[in-house]
DNA sequence: GCTCAAGGCCAT
DNA sequence: ATGGCCTTGAGC
């Protein structure tokens, strides 16, 4: 069979899309980004963007707006430290083993490919145009995807689904009542470079033979798959939460207004939530005390994780999808739920956008989640040392993974952490405008999320 | 001795 | 200011 010549997106800069000429400051990229970027940090430049800090960077536009075109570098993953303060020549740096590495793995997925090909070749010399058609379509766009088919084709192993690094591993298992738009998920490849050292400290001794290709992938952390058993069920929720929905409005004899059902929804997720954690692994070994201080720490956090997840995984650009299916149009909020939650929308999409454009997986959510309710920070926890050592766990397991799903060390981890950090203020956000509704009574009484605000709100 | 990612140079 | 090509030199 003829395959259109594959192009290869790692050879293609990150920053402009013009052709690699090497690793440079700790990613590919083509010796004119390398050039500018030298020039920006060697001379302690500043730009200015004329426009909204959000220009087009490709080959023909780069010289353009050298602000984005410099935010662009930095987020992709370009070190300033790997720029020599003494301007000495040659030799060469800390990130030697780091390139070293992600070299092994981008040969790697290379020979997957090339397996895969071959595997076609023999086995079906006539695939019907729509196969043939994914298969040039997934291959232009990322390995990952040509990867993932010949698993699931493959292999039925019950544990084999779950070793296949990437964002579509869910299909087999994950019966999603949302369009599912898994097919165009690509692996950013975007991985942390400056995570080596906490790579050796955390998955000590550096673990490569967890990475090693075999005909079913790298291997994917086992605290992770772990933690995707412990996921919740999705058509469960949604068939509980029609059906309180349903009750609200026998009650009330009138169709729930958007808020009321909001408000239905969250707490119902809230319930979901906190059963999800009662069963989960380490948590469930807690000192009941423990649990309740760290659930209550958190809670907010976790149901805004919840609904952004459901976002990024199955939710479309632009619009706000409920648990229920509902797509809501986020500036309608303004209309019937006020100004306080629309700009609580406005927050929470930058924020969703960010996620978005990391492309988190389910597998990275699952350990978000984890990420969020262990912190040692919470205040007289009994088992203070067990929560640090499992939040150190999830941490490598996270890492772990990151490092394993993308090709090339490049500031991944970190930027997830990042985007988990600002969790918090939308959190905050999201309670006090529930205090305020559940205040005007405007709201059902009674149930977890009344509980949860009632205790918040009677601490601070 | 080779490799390759640093910095440097210079025509544009 | 940009970017293609050159020189350098630590680490293998």
């Amino acid at each position: 069979m003829d395959y259109p010549r594959e192009v290869d997106l790692e050879d293609l800069c990150p920053v402009c899309g013009d052709k690699v000429s090497g690793y440079h400051y700790g990613v590919l990229t083509c010796e004119s980004c390398k050039g500018f970027f030298k020039r920006t940090v060697q001379n302690n430049k500043t730009y200015a963007c004329v426009d909204n800090q959000q220009c087009k960077i490709d080959k023909s536009k780069r010289k353009r707006c050298p602000f984005c075109r410099f935010q662009k570098c930095l987020y992709v993953g370009m070190r300033l430290e790997a720029v020599r303060p003494d301007r000495m020549r040659g030799g060469r740096n800390k990130f030697g083993p780091m390139y070293k590495h992600d070299r092994a793995l981008k040969q790697q997925k290379k020979a997957l490919i090339q397996a895969r090909r071959l595997r076609l070749e023999s086995s079906s010399p006539l695939v019907s145009s729509t196969n043939q058609k994914e298969v040039t379509f997934t291959s232009n766009i990322h390995s990952f995807a040509i990867l993932q088919n010949t698993v699931l084709n493959k292999n039925q192993l019950p544990s084999v689904s779950l070793s296949v690094p990437c964002n579509s591993i869910g299909v087999a298992q994950y019966q999603s009542p949302f369009p599912s738009n898994w097919a165009v998920k690509l692996e950013h490849c975007n991985n942390s470079a400056d995570l080596a050292a906490f790579a050796g400290a955390v998955i000590c001794p550096y673990d490569t033979s967890s990475r090693s290709i075999t005909t079913q992938g790298p291997r994917m952390p086992q605290l992770v798959i772990e933690f995707l058993r412990c996921d919740p069920h999705e058509l469960q929720l949604q068939g509980k939460i029609f059906s309180c929905l349903q009750q609200e409005q026998t009650c009330r004899l009138r169709e729930p207004s958007i808020i009321n059902s909001v408000y239905v929804m969250a707490d119902q997720l809230l319930c979901s939530i906190v059963e999800w954690a009662r069963t989960s692994i380490f948590f469930k070994e807690l000192k009941v005390c423990d649990q309740m201080r760290l659930l209550h720490n958190c809670w907010s956090e976790l149901l805004v994780l919840e609904i952004f997840s459901r976002q990024v995984l199955y939710g479309l650009e632009g619009s706000l999808l409920l648990i229920t299916g509902q797509q809501v149009e986020p500036s309608h909020t303004v209309s019937y739920a006020g100004p306080a939650f629309a700009s609580l929308t406005q927050r929470g999409t930058e924020l969703v956008e960010k996620l978005r454009l990391l492309k988190v997986d389910r597998q990275e959510f699952a350990c978000a989640r984890f990420l969020i309710m262990f912190n040692p920070d919470v205040k007289e926890l009994e088992e203070h040392q067990f929560v640090e050592s499992v939040q150190g766990q999830v941490k490598g397991a996270l890492l772990e993974y990151t490092l394993t799903t993308s090709s090339q060390y490049c500031n991944r981890f970190t930027r997830l952490l990042q985007c988990l950090s600002e969790l918090r203020p939308v959190s905050t956000l999201a309670e006090d405008y529930l205090y305020c509704r559940h205040l005007s009574g405007e709201v059902p009484c009674n149930n977890l999320l009344n509980e949860m605000l009632h205790a918040k709100y009677s601490w601070t």
